[in-house]
DNA sequence: CGCGCGTTTGAGTGGTCTCAATGTCCGTGG
DNA sequence: CCACGGACATTGAGACCACTCAAACGCGCG
């Protein structure tokens, strides 16, 4: 459908023979969802643990697509508090501003590498950018898709809500169905959710409890009862 | 900078007769923000209060642009709650989707004049449109932002900071920078901030003991420390 | 083995919700 | 002109859920 570079190689494959073993959070991503390179392609990048991809009020000169790993968006409080805007996985894109600046910070949540593409804006696309301008388009619109599920998800809801409707959108976004493995620590999901740790942690508890989860392990969760779940995340 | 259609004609001016007094929710739109329109401009419409511009899972077949009045997208949940994902003034442009369905519901809070244009989104986007396809991404790129800020604002924050902000976000957005007309009930800013309508009310009520605004008649607020309210909702 | 970090669990507090009653504004009709 | 009704908004009292502060646990690593 959409017209993609044909100069365009994936830097994924470049990436499989470096990582032996692979969770879900670290799969390359399929080709299909690369979206056309502006320019020559992009460049791939590596990001180490918590290292900061761009800062809050940066100037944006290119948005990014993730090959392996994981990349959290955040945004600093006065008061100290983190926000997380959203977390994005091998194949998702991100990082597109309106103005010439970040508004959020970019950080690696473990080793992770990206493909950095350039551009300078939507005002800033030519005649010659003709057929990137509705793929980015499109990408725009996802992004205003998962901003608005995130909105919904954090207003008027209880925790074990919130936390059934994280580990629903987990399991719907990554490749295995049955297990996640979770990249992000309790404080990143508490931030994601606008909760704290131990609210997050007792709610996980509790969903054990009741038997709609397991938790073999802190950072893997098996899901038992996924319509459960996504019922109580309605 | 951006291209227009020079066909297109703005039908906001033939609104201004039949306005004769007009608060600043009613203000009519300046030119330069009505984006370049899809075929041959756009198609005015009347949507009378509280009525149903789109449903949620309806066709996407238009987005639209606000000319008079004040438009709501909203989600009702299983359990009868309604969370209002936006509010869009005059000038706002709204409706757009990435797939062929709205994901959100669109009403007018009062009497309401929007333009519609007809699309038929980004994949369909033909060399015909290639003008059009900046400025529309433009636009997705403004919601992107609109609906981070909104989950920004939904998340770990107390009641006096979201209404704080949300007051903070009327003024800006409004021309009048000292009295904000509400056209929306107390529900409706309750379902925006995800909170209830007493405590919407309680701390309405509570700004004003504290000599933060005045509120006049319940629909009426007036700003009277901007720079105390904006240090609130940071 | 012991340290450090992340996570889990516990006890008590506080902010927001729920339920209920009262108050205010405005249009209608007597 | 005022009485009435209805919708919307405000205020009050008590309950509950998530937060805060604190301690204990488990795991990996030197």
């Amino acid at each position: 459908m959409s017209a993609t570079f044909s100069a365009f190689s994936d830097p994924a494959f470049s990436m499989r023979r470096a990582v032996p073993t692979r969770p879900s959070w670290m799969a390359t991503s399929a080709p299909e969802k690369i979206p056309a390179g502006a320019a020559s392609g992009g460049q791939l990048l590596h990001v180490a643990p918590d290292a900061e991809l761009y800062a809050d009020g940066a100037e944006s000169v290119s948005f990014y697509k993730v090959v392996s790993g994981l990349v959290r968006t955040c945004k600093f409080r006065s008061d100290g508090r983190r926000q997380i805007d959203a977390f994005y996985l091998p194949g998702d894109s991100f990082g597109f501003e309106d103005g010439g600046r970040h508004r959020l910070s970019a950080e690696a949540v473990c080793e992770t590498y990206v493909v950095a593409y350039r551009w300078r804006g939507a005002e800033a696309l030519s005649a010659g950018d003709a057929a990137l301008a509705p793929q980015l388009l499109s990408l725009a619109l996802q992004g205003m898709r998962r901003a608005q599920d995130h909105a919904l998800l954090l207003g008027r809801r209880s925790a074990s809500q919130k936390v059934a409707a994280f580990l629903t959108d987990m399991i719907d976004r990554s490749v295995n169905d049955e297990v996640i493995e979770l990249a992000m620590s309790r404080q990143d999901i508490a931030d994601y959710l606008g909760l704290t740790i131990e609210t997050v942690s007792r709610t996980l508890s509790q969903l054990e409890r009741d038997e709609m989860i397991a938790l073999p392990s802190a950072r893997r969760v098996r899901v038992q009862d996924r319509l459960g779940l996504r019922h109580l995340s309605s």
